[in-house]
DNA sequence: TGACAATTCAAACGCCTGTTTTATTGTGGT
DNA sequence: ACCACAATAAAACAGGCGTTTGAATTGTCA
């Protein structure tokens, strides 16, 4: 019946294909898989509207393809170590992390895509949540775990662990989530390159400070 | 032209206009403003799909007077000071405004439709943030940094303050803007009555903790 | 060049949305 | 009893959505 059967995504050599990639990956990460309309996700790749049933079958298929292209793109403009080794400086490797993954989500570049919908799809879940955590958030939230254990000592109970990895995780993500408030609220913030490391020095403070009293009481 | 133009929801007597702004509440607290339908409110309020348009005249109407009813119903179920005076310990003070932050973004009760409806207002804004903002972030943000002037001093600079408040907000949002994932990549944790004193517990020594040590090295 | 597959295109389909229209019901006043 | 009017109900409207169709176009290889 239908002539995506044959599977032309694969042996295709046309552009259109990459064109499709990212144009959705833009809209998506702008507006969200709900909101973003293939018509406008096509007008962008200079498409016809057409093209997503023909090159991916359908909407939903064609965003899992971007998660997926964008996590590859990601992984190689950011190394996934994410900063420093794991002999290193404990408070230096926290640091890095919160530092990247700031940089990693306010950064334009199609690095930033894959962190913008992971972040869109952990507020507002699509289905691809699931592998997404499998993926990414789970790696991520090992690492800094393992980052923090280094700081708060091996023998720290996970339900702590988790709590300060959240505590940590939340500082990051709040400025991402909630720009819209913060700009209103505060309207002479603004997310430069100068600011960011500012906002990841004043979160690792303050993360190290709550690390350092928890291991003096404990 | 239009008959709504008599203003039939001043003088009307009749129940529906409670019953869907109760429905309304609901639905827009549980999916949002925009992926509610207002066949689904007015099924859910027993009412007939004009009922909105006869009431409210619109959907967007219709959203911003569950905005203000639902507004003035936490102000009188949680009061605005939410919890302690001015004049008592600061520590105390912090604490009970994350807990009832907390208690209020997970109760199940009426009162904590407006925190879930500003909540999401914040992450998906709809032109309705610009006067929630007014009138309720700006006034729990002034009351947040009261607190944290009492606690790191008065000649403490605004934009340290604003860092610190940022930091103790992101704590508490992040379990209800992140619950999905929260709940995939920790399956044990949840959010019941003692769990949430436990969860401002943490949140308050972390950021205590924090402070402390602003204080220690300013 | 001719034949055939791959790709693009304009147009339409079916569905769902918020909104509106038109008709019907219920009710209080004179 | 009757009238005016508030309120409800059923149906339809216009518009946007993802998706599909079938023809036109392009590319490729014998």
């Amino acid at each position: 019946m239908s002539l995506t059967l044959s599977k032309p995504n694969i042996a295709s050599n046309a552009a259109t294909h990459a064109h499709l990639l990212d144009a959705a990956g833009e809209v998506f990460a702008e507006v969200g898989f709900k909101a973003a309309t293939v018509r406008q996700i096509c007008e962008r790749a200079h498409a016809n509207i057409a093209a997503v049933n023909y090159h991916f079958g359908d909407k939903e298929t064609l965003y899992k393809a971007v998660l997926k292209s964008s996590h590859r793109a990601a992984m190689e403009e950011f190394p996934p170590t994410m900063g420093l080794k794991a002999g290193s400086d404990g408070e230096k490797r926290l640091r890095a992390f919160i530092h990247s993954f700031l940089m990693r989500i306010f950064s334009t570049g199609p690095g930033s895509r894959y962190s913008k919908l992971m972040t869109r799809e952990m507020i507002e879940p699509t289905g691809a949540l699931e592998s997404v955590v499998k993926e990414t958030i789970r790696p991520m939230s090992n690492e800094l775990e393992s980052i923090l254990r280094g700081l708060m000592g091996t023998r720290t109970d996970k339900a702590t662990l988790r709590l300060f990895a959240m505590s940590v995780v939340s500082q990051i993500l709040f400025y991402h989530h909630c720009r819209p408030s913060i700009t209103l609220l505060y309207p002479e913030m603004d997310f430069d390159a100068s600011s960011l490391k500012k906002l990841s020095e004043h979160i690792t403070r303050f993360s190290i400070a709550a690390i350092a009293d928890y291991c003096g009481k404990k």
